[in-house]
DNA sequence: ATGTATCGCGCC
DNA sequence: AAAGGGCGCGATACAT
């Protein structure tokens, strides 16, 4: 067993895709026990893993072999395929998941690892990374003379940490799997996704002069000072909009912490008991307006490099191991709202591409179903069946209801109380607590599976769904937690099987993933053959066990798309200007259309 | 200068 | 006893 353990020094890693063929400088590499080797040749590194029957970095995937695989022509997808790559990052989140929330952002870089184990961490200099002073003295990391002592023996520290760590850190089939996974996802950041570079700027300019005249009238009308970007946020913007609610003669909304509420909500309601206080209107209106600017235009731009594209990072490092999108994110680019949709146009085909969309249907209740194993649940799956309208028949008898049944959903898989429920369904308290009890009165093994994952949860604090998937639980917030992190977690896991599914053709074609969708660029003349070849991968019977039932797990395309919002053109068609083809008349007749009535050019 | 918390926008 | 989960990102305030 040859065993190598290795890491790269590099040019700035944000610029891994675009720096150019000198972004790997100096790499490190150690064989089974012997002393690290250092090297400039990333040819002889790369011969070096092509023989090893063990591949030992931290976040290689993400990283070090991704940069060899562009750079330097090494077939990463063989080395995955064989199961010869150990990245202890992703082996590190296994063995130890995430908890949600912010807290443990920084809970898995080799170092930290290396602390929690009671091991030597990495090279210091002065309390901070010695890499960082090295790269601070000279004025960038690809500025870091290679044959420095200090920039060395950080190096040599490096591999010897994680040489150490690996020893740690076990390995299972759910990571072999979670390795090619990782390698497929990763062609969405070396690929990038095009960028409509003029159209940003031309949006960033326009927004610019809303926002100018918003905060004019925001410091003319209510005193709010007119520096910094968002006045309307500051201690003293905030004081004086205080002022304004009083002088409108209202109590100024709070949030649960006591501050000044300006979200949408709490605006929408202040304005529903005081239908005719026209100060108030305005002040409303003009807080509402500058509230919706939002800054996403900017996040695309400022992460567009020189090849007019964006390469987003793509890992999995949420709690439930959804895949996150970031810098820029994609996850959070408009659709539900009419407002925000043609956030999605700028973003485009490759040149004779079309954009396509796969998502997957109701996935985190199909998840639900096939774990539960509820007969009555698993049947509202059945091909044929409409999920939502199956639901309104045992819930209300009534097929006919299947919007009241819709929001009902959401309680199943997340544990939504009463009060919960009747807020987002707009229906009372005490209908809400029926809802609920019919659901589990209709569905005993569902309600059976809830309680069984919460109590797994409350003794081990992790819970497992069918792929092997650990995810941490928050203690005290199993009743919410543990069922929604089985609906998440395998909606992912049911997404990424169809990712390794896919014929190796359409990696590069991938441009992003949002959760149950994925987005392809595809030439147009393949568009056919794309289609059905990721819908064939996508779809499939789903069964936890050998002796389970199955349920089915179906996906939907959207339409060819000029750019990404033009996908959902015949999905939104109550929304004209999501047509790419709509936008280019001069002008439309829909009084509410966003592009016409404020966007166009 | 850098990091964290809070708030607010949005998405699945 | 009651309990809607998971995120990204920007702006500000504040601590270090």
């Amino acid at each position: 067993m040859k065993t190598v353990c290795f890491d790269i020094e590099t040019a700035s890693a944000d610029e891994l895709y675009t720096y150019g063929s000198g972004f790997c400088r100096l790499a490190g590499y150690a064989l089974g026990d012997g002393p690290v080797v250092l090297t400039t040749d990333m040819d002889e590194l790369c011969a070096v893993l092509r023989s090893a029957d063990r591949v030992v970095a931290h976040n290689a995937i993400g990283f070090d072999l991704a940069a060899l695989e562009h750079w330097h022509g090494l077939d990463v997808g063989l080395l995955v395929g064989q199961g010869r790559v150990r990245d202890t990052l992703l082996m590190a989140r296994h063995i130890d998941p995430p908890l949600s929330g912010s807290i443990d952002a920084r809970r898995y870089g080799l170092d930290a690892i290396a602390k929690r184990l009671d091991l030597v961490g990495k090279l210091t200099t002065g309390g901070e990374s010695t890499l960082k002073g090295l790269a601070d003295e000279f004025g960038g990391y690809d500025a870091i003379p290679t044959d420095d002592e200090r920039y060395r023996a950080y190096l040599v520290q490096d591999v010897e940490v994680l040489r150490e760590v690996s020893t740690y850190l076990g390995f299972d089939e759910y990571l072999r799997r979670e390795h090619q996974v990782m390698w497929r996802l990763n062609h969405i950041t070396r690929y990038g996704f095009k960028v409509d570079v003029g159209e940003v700027q031309r949006r960033l300019t326009a927004q610019a002069q809303r926002v100018a005249v918003l905060r004019e009238s925001l410091g003319r009308l209510y005193g709010l000072p007119t520096t910094g970007k968002a006045p309307q946020r500051s201690k003293e913007g905030i004081a004086a909009l205080e002022r304004a609610f009083v002088d409108c003669g209202v109590e100024p909304p709070r949030t649960d912490g006591g501050s000044l509420a300006t979200n949408k909500d709490a605006l929408a309601a202040l304005l529903d008991e005081h239908p005719d206080n026209v100060a108030l209107i305005e002040l409303v209106g003009v807080l509402r307006a500058i509230s919706r600017e939002r800054s996403v235009v900017q996040t695309i731009g400022d992460h567009t490099a020189l090849d007019g594209r964006v390469h987003p990072s793509v890992a999995a490092r949420q709690t439930s191991g959804r895949i996150s999108v970031t810098k820029p994110g994609l996850t959070v680019l408009g659709k539900r709202d009419r407002a925000n949709v043609l956030e999605r146009s700028l973003l485009l085909p490759d040149a004779g591409d079309v954009l396509i969309a796969f998502d997957l249907s109701q996935v985190d209740a199909r998840a639900i179903a096939a774990h539960c194993q509820d007969p009555a649940y698993i049947s509202a799956f059945e091909p044929g069946k409409d999920y939502h309208t199956e639901m309104a028949v045992e819930l209300f008898g009534d097929p006919g209801r299947r919007d009241d049944a819709k929001p009902v959903t959401h309680a199943t898989t997340y544990g939504m109380g009463a009060k919960g429920l009747a807020a987002s369904a707009g229906i009372g308290h005490f209908e809400a607590q029926s809802l609920l009890n019919t659901l589990d009165a209709r569905f005993p093994e569902l309600a059976r599976f809830k309680k069984e994952v919460r109590t797994r949860a409350e003794r081990k604090g992790l819970v497992w769904n069918a792929f092997g998937r650990p995810v941490r639980i928050r203690r005290g917030s199993e009743y919410t937690q543990a069922p929604a992190a089985i609906g998440q977690g395998t909606a992912r896991d049911l997404m990424m099987e169809g990712v390794l599914r896919l014929p190796m053709w359409l990696l590069p074609c991938l441009r992003a993933i949002v959760h149950d969708e994925i987005v392809l660029s595809v030439p147009s003349d393949l568009a056919d053959e794309a289609e059905e070849a990721v819908l064939r991968a996508l779809q499939f019977n789903f069964r936890i066990s050998s002796g389970a039932t199955p349920v089915p797990i179906l996906a939907e395309k959207s339409d060819r798309g000029r750019d990404w919002s033009d996908c959902y053109r015949s999905e939104k068609d109550r929304w004209p200007e999501v047509d790419r083809s709509h936008r280019e008349l001069s002008m439309c007749d829909d009084a509410d259309c966003t592009w016409h009535g404020g966007l166009a050019p």
